[in-house]
This record gives C-alpha cells, sequence and structure tokens, in this order.
DNA sequence: GTGGTCTAGACCACA
DNA sequence: GTGGTCTAGACCACA
C-alpha cells in the first residue's frame, strides 16, 4: 500500500511524516507501537531509506515518535497531543475568519450551506 | 514601505503575490489601476526583479491582474472574484473540518470560544 | 580555519551546530547576520554540503536561525535565548549536585577548590 | 525490575553501565559482589545479551568491575573510586562554568537560586 | 548563487 | 536487523 501522491506539491517526507502524525492522531497507532523500519517503509513506498529517515526525524522533533538505536521508532505517549492539535486547527480557522473579513465576508456566511436558500 | 517578512517560511514572490491579491479582493485597488513596475518594486522591496515578476505572473495566472506589453500591469475586473475567493475559504474550512472529525474533534467543537461559559 | 574535531565522539553535523550555536549566544553573530552558505562552509571544512545542510536545519529546530530560500540562513531574533541557554544549564549542574549527593559528596564539597587547605 | 527508559536518548548499554555504576559508587553493591549474569540481567531486561555485555565490558574498561572466566563478573575494591568520580563531577561541573562564561554568566548567577530574594 | 530534496550506496553503532 | 551518519552527485525552486 502506498499513499504517496506524486502530483502532491510536498516533498515526498513531509508526506510521509503527515501521514503518521494523522495515524497517531486519530490514535489508529497506539503509544510504544512500533513504526515500520526505516528500510522497509523505503522499499514499500519504493522511495530512498534516507528520506522516510528524514520524515522520522521530522516526527521526533515535532514530539511525536522516539527512537531506539537499533530497535527502532515508536510512537510516543503525550496526552497532551490531541489538545496541541486542536489549537493548531482553531489557529488555522481564525486566520481563515480574518482573510474572509478583510474582504467582507462574515463568519456566518462563510458557514452557511453552498445554496443559500433564505426563503 | 517592505511588507515582506524573511521569517514567514513562505517564498518572497508569494508574500507579494499574496500581499496584491488581498488588497484586490478588498477594493483597494480599483478595475484598470496600474500596479507598481516590476523594476519598482522590486527596488523598493530590496529584492530581485525576478522574484516579482514571478509574483505578477502568478497573479495573471490567477485572474487578479492583466499585463500590457510595454506599458505595465493592470488590475482586472472581474465580478466574480469575491465569490471564487469565498469558495476557496469555504474549501479550506472544510479541510480544517475534515481534519478535525478524523481526530475526534467536531465542528461545534472547534467553532467553541476557548473557555465555554455555558449559559 | 576547520573547527571540526574529528577525535570528537559526536558527529560532525552536531559539531556544526554546537559552533554556531556557541557563536550567537555569545553574541558574536547578531541578528539577521548571515552565516556562511552551505556549499561556501562545506567547502571549508572539507565536508559534504548535506551535512552542512542538516546542521542548519538542525539549528532551525532549535529556532537559533531561519533560512530564506535562495538567500541563505539568518540568525534569528530571541531576546529568551540567553535565559533559555542558562536554564539549560543550571538543569545540567542540578544534575551533577544530584549525582554528587546519590554518592556522600555534598554541593559545598564539590565546589571547593581543587587542594583543600582548611586552615 | 526493569529501570531501563527507552525515551532516554541514551543507548540501552550505557544506561545499563551507569546504573550498575551508581549503585557501586554509593556502596550498595560491596567489594567482589558479583553482578547478575550476563543472560540473566538480559533476561530480567528483556533486552539482548549483547547489550549487557557491552555494558560490562564498559564498566571494566572504566575499573568498577572485574571478571572471571566462567565465574561471572564482581564489584572490584577501589578505594579511590569516589575520589575518581569526584574528580569527574567537578570536570563536568569546569565544563558547565566555562560554557556560561562564554556567554557571559557568571559562576556565581549561575548558582544563584531561582528567585533571589536578597536577604 | 542559495537553499531544499532525493537517490544510491557505504560504513558504523547498537541490540 | 535497526537506526544514524556521511559522501557524491543530481535536479529543482527561488532570488
Amino acid at each position: 500500500m502506498n499513499f504517496l501522491d506524486y502530483q502532491d506539491p510536498r516533498p515526498i517526507y513531509e508526506q510521509i511524516a503527515d501521514m503518521y502524525q494523522k495515524l497517531i492522531l486519530k490514535g489508529a497507532l497506539q503509544a510504544d507501537e512500533p513504526l515500520p523500519s526505516v528500510r522497509k517503509l523505503a522499499i514499500e513506498l519504493s522511495t530512498n531509506p534516507n528520506t522516510v529517515q528524514k520524515a522520522y526525524t521530522e516526527l521526533e522533533h515535532k514530539g511525536f515518535i522516539y527512537s531506539v538505536k537499533g530497535r527502532g521508532n515508536f510512537v510516543k505517549v503525550d496526552p497532551q497531543l490531541r489538545e496541541k492539535k486542536k489549537r493548531e486547527l482553531k489557529e488555522r480557522l481564525t486566520e481563515i475568519f480574518k482573510e474572509a473579513e478583510e474582504i467582507g465576508i462574515s463568519q456566518s456566511e462563510l458557514l452557511e450551506p453552498e445554496e443559500e436558500n433564505g426563503k
């Protein structure tokens, strides 16, 4: 199963990192559960181990996983993860509402269903 | 006046394009009004003329401006511009709600004010 | 001038990152001052551009520098940097005192000059 | 009882070696007392025997234990052990003070309690 | 010219 | 087997 999208302008390593970030946030991967090994995932995605490595390093920097030398990479325990993500989404929401207001579109107008059947 | 933010991860040409897009959508720039010349703006922003050119090309592709050889770039008349932008914002909104739902956060939970002071 | 120490067990990219971190913390490099380009520094240190790139990415993650595509890498403004570093040093100090106490060495005994001339 | 911390960036063999070093320095393990056998400890820690072996070799190099072929590993008698460790801790202390001075933080400032409530 | 990404492949430390 | 580092070199986006 290959979830990479070469039409996607994002670099491959970022697509990999985002994919696993979502899986972790969703709870599809439990704490301390191992991720696929760098080499295995590289083969599965027909990409270079360095690219997978970069994705994993990124995830480690962001606090989603931790790595144990000679053992592999594992999902990190972080009960506040969901809260963090929620805050990020709220910020992006605020940004959109701000942009809308700048061109005279109110928050409620934006949230309205596509066809406004006012009556 | 320089509105560029080098700490912003977006490339400079994109910041320029976004800036003018906003000005046009807001109505701050009227139809057929000329934009600053590529060279002038490049000097004003202490950046490379190639960069400004790229921003203008981008704006042309998106239908915000048109260029006249030997004369310059001008704001395009497009009564549906606001609708287009609105649709784009709605799409981004939908994307956020989708991401939220994937990790079990409902639309209403996301729209809630930070501290819910119920009643 | 090559400050790399191949006897040092730390990887090269980390030595580079640490070096620049120190220069920034010392104030030897001012905010918005450019770092040497990836390629130039690689040549100067007779190392691979990828290795320098990794060092710079590390510094960016830690908030010491920011990068502008097509322009280079620059020192980030962060007035709290010194405070952060101070806190880190204090933590390491505490760790040492803890280790000392575990084997029955008091803090003051550790701080004493090498030859204790009691008098 | 498993004292390993996989979130700890240090390799596992080092965590094992450090653990026993502490126990010996504290006096919790007496001279000539046997350490657990490589295999037993490996099982207890659910780790690889190679890893435990590496930790023991490390401890032997540092002079904390000695090994007898076919019999096991034992705590070494070394009356100067405490002095050695003290010297090591002092060196690390000096290193911290050096780093602090490089960024203009004095030794006393570093030793100060968090909030200085002078008199 | 400057940074960023990616490949292919080597070599090492660790388990 | 598993991750981590490094080299050599290519190619792209951006300024």
